[in-house]
DNA sequence: CCCTTCGATTTGTCAGGACATATAGTTGAC
DNA sequence: GTCAACTATATGTCCTGACAAATCGAAGGG
């Protein structure tokens, strides 16, 4: 036996089907704790579907749609006629949608922001058509320099469209700016990035505690909501001896 | 009627029950296509699954598979009780694992390559670990420059397992590393990237015409093929006034 | 006139079945 | 003994049918 086929048995699976929870979302979560908890060793086949189905009592879609769900995470891969097998490399989520703030929380980074600018200006040509409004039509700007453990971190500079958020001073110190968007009932639904580096100028230099020619990381940003509309745009400079993007690509088949 | 629901009649949607090509695939290239050439108006609703499902003479899963692979592309949005309508901005695809070789080749730079090395050493710590060897054993080193229109990009840098590909100095000037391993029958399915900036060294300077400290793009990526192997790792550094990367996200639900 | 309630519409979820097709191991012929 | 053909097995595709839940607009009551 090359290749163990896991005991399925043996993982505790089992659906409630009184939770309000989708049946193949409460399988798909199973089997992800499962290949987390090692308890489904990479590399081991998950058994076929019929008989998966079988045993917890679902129909074959639905446990092929709990298992889609983790093949498309990249968590598992299917092969016709073999059977489907857990990846062996540990895959976390492909990038995420995140802000800078919430980065730094979640690492445990006590992110702090001072705002430097917060009013409303005519939109350059830039802006205006990366938020899709006329030239010169009035547009939100936010500039703001976040710290992590009271150290500077990056400069943001963001555009948006009037009318959209209540961007007062005091929040845009407490929290980050996607919150407050989740927050105002904005789906944010994806975002064009583009990341480069450049040189520091002198002033960028003094507001990040970095010399003159310092070596920057830059992103823009333009972000849109559910309904194509876009609700942000953002260009933002890093110290590149602090910060550096990590994420996971999946290959679309 | 504020929303207007598209006319399927007039798209020329029509499956082919003799071609291999799965329906639901059929469907959504169809569909795709016609949001592409405008046919398909961003914000018109689609019209309901049940009578598109109807009018093709396909079942409604078939028609749901088609949408839900399009709305998996970021190029539809659906709400219940609503319907599904076409995303307002044009979205192209996610990032991909693309090398930068092709990169290059589509955008018409006509793509160069120049082997500094290409020899196998014992691995470092921390290219043992990236590519789950033993630490010492042998692993293959390549190392590249890549010019676009005779003027230098990037220092490539990769470190492969042995025994994986026939690295001839030869294949490695005239093509792009990716496209090797997809000849070689490698499925590349994933990679862990982390891009930053610094400072170039002199030798890097010297290698992409630049002076020494000007600011550099670094991207570390590992690459997975479908069974969880790391079938790569490179550490490249790309001239920041030439080059940035360009990407588009979308938000996971 | 405003608010609530109801109903029509549409997507979300799930079942059970059928046949096609790729894969890998086994059997058979040479 | 080696290679080809066959067969068992698993996923891929597609169908019909059903009910649940969210949404929005219209009808009704205050």
């Amino acid at each position: 036996m090359p290749k163990p086929t896991a005991d399925s048995a043996a993982l505790g699976l089992g659906v409630d089907r009184t939770s309000p929870v989708p049946l193949y979302h409460q399988l798909a979560q199973q089997l992800e704790a499962a290949v987390e908890q090692g308890r489904l060793a990479p590399g081991s086949l998950l058994g076929n579907e019929l008989e998966l189905a079988a045993r917890l009592g679902l129909s074959r879609p639905t446990v092929r749609q709990a298992i889609q769900s983790l093949v498309d995470k990249g968590l598992m891969v299917r092969r016709r006629g073999v059977g489907t097998q857990v990846v062996h490399s540990r895959i976390k989520r492909p990038l995420e949608l995140s802000s800078l703030y919430d980065d730094l929380e979640t690492a445990g980074r006590k992110p702090a922001t001072r705002v430097l600018r917060n009013t409303v200006e005519p939109a350059t040509p830039v802006v205006a058509a990366a938020l899709g409004v006329e030239e010169g039509s009035d547009v939100h700007l936010v500039e703001r320099v976040r710290y992590a453990h009271d150290e500077p971190m990056a400069v943001l500079r963001n555009h948006l469209p009037p009318d959209l958020l209540d961007l007062s001073t005091e929040r845009l110190e407490s929290t980050g700016l996607y919150r407050m968007m989740r927050g105002s009932g904005i789906t944010l639904h994806s975002a064009r990035q583009t990341v480069g580096a450049r040189a520091a100028t002198a002033e960028e230099g003094g507001l990040l505690a970095e010399p003159a020619g310092a070596p920057l990381l830059t992103m823009e940003r333009t972000t849109f909501d559910d309904g194509g509309r876009a609700v942000e745009f953002g260009s933002h400079v890093y110290r590149a001896a602090r910060y550096a993007f990590e994420f996971q690509l999946l290959v679309r088949p």
